[in-house]
DNA sequence: TAATAAATTTAGACAAGTCTAAATTTTTAA
DNA sequence: TTAAAAATTTAGACTTGTCTAAATTTATTA
């Protein structure tokens, strides 16, 4: 089995590399909120494993074997974060805290039976996908809000910022997964928006609409 | 917050207390699978944050602010061993070791949500008491088999032995929690017992009795 | 009650994971 | 295309929790 640490690292790798090929050093440092002398140290133990395809000042990519590894955590992180908001009744912005620490238990019997006791869900509260034993999952195809002209519309689905006060904003907003908005307004001067949803006009900044995804 | 390794540590102190005034070093090195040494370093330095009373050579016992922290542990994992009986239908012989993974789960919020979740539950799969939010309990009145006496009768509320072994015999026998005992006979020669359940006749060693508990 | 045994502690070492400071490599840009 | 900047790694140190071996204290018993 591997350490917590370890596992932070693979799962902290495998976020990273959604959004480019190779992971740096630093960026891992900055996300683990550790320095980068630690995160060397640890690419180097995490290569002897293979767990990761590393190279001197190259870079880091997780190998098949650690994209597993990290697929299994997401999994359980994902469902965690489901039990707590659909069964114990948790905001969607109080869960990450707790299903960082439950991410790490380790039993895959459990997490599978807590799968089928929630009747195998699809998705997180914020629209990530779950995958399911064997790590595979189908996304949402998400865009920015921001991305959309007027006149479109689509359905909430996604985030791309996780942080609490950003998901405590777009809950006042009532701009939660599953509703349906519509574009109807966009400021010239700041790009900021206006979206009609249910009755409602709401009015949200271009680096909201940035943040918040939907399905077309 | 307190590491893994002084939950643990408090956590078995509080368990060895049961049975005995003062624990010694070597009985925490015994159940905790570790040297009296390691054992000492550790006392030195939960003593250091005043979790526990301490003398050298002279044994310890838990501070009250010790025990406080080992029966939000002990509440934590009885609360999950309880869930993954009740809810995710694992067998009670099952579910020891997740729970002592997951009773490090740091959240108060979390482990009162699950509390009233399962509706507040008195007892755990194995027949022993959850704390409350507070630390408060209420054991049974228990009592080994072995020291009924024929024509005695009880209900099944809990097991001295833990352990899978044990609890897949009982499992086997039908001898589970709540079930109703009488004791028909004892036999002279290996002091073994022949108890009646529903309308079966069963016949269990000494060494069972001894660690099975009824409430008469 | 003295000497032997058992229990416990101390001393010194080690692995994991982290850090700072210095050295090295890569990237950038003049 | 080379000098400066940025990124990364190495070297050496520190903390936590553990270990073995030796020393010390307590308990046992002859």
């Amino acid at each position: 089995m591997n350490t917590l640490a370890e596992e932070n690292y693979l799962k902290s790798i495998y976020h990273l590399s959604l959004n480019s090929q190779s992971v740096s050093t630093n960026q891992l440092a900055a996300l683990l909120n550790t320095k980068a002398a630690s995160v060397t140290d640890m690419l180097k133990k995490l290569a002897d494993k293979q767990l990761i395809n590393y190279a001197r000042y190259q870079g880091v990519s997780l190998s098949a074997a650690g994209e597993k590894i990290a697929l299994q955590i997401v999994r359980k992180h994902r469902l965690w974060e489901y039990f707590l908001v659909e069964k114990l009744n948790f905001k969607w912005d109080e869960v990450h805290e707790m299903a960082e620490e439950m991410e790490h238990i380790s039993s895959m019997e459990l997490v599978n039976r807590l799968d089928k006791f929630m009747n195998f869900p699809k998705y997180d509260p914020h629209g990530d996908p779950i995958p399911d034993s064997d790590g595979n999952f189908k996304a949402h195809e998400l865009k920015p809000i921001g991305t959309i002209e007027v006149g479109g519309s689509g359905i909430i689905s996604g985030v791309r910022d996780h942080s609490a006060g950003f998901l405590q904003y777009l809950e006042k907003q009532q701009l939660t997964i599953g509703k349906k908005i519509k574009v109807t307004e966009i400021n010239e001067y700041d790009n900021s928006m206006i979206l009609q949803a249910d009755d409602k006009k709401i009015h949200i900044s271009r680096e909201v609409a940035n943040n918040l995804l939907i399905v077309i």
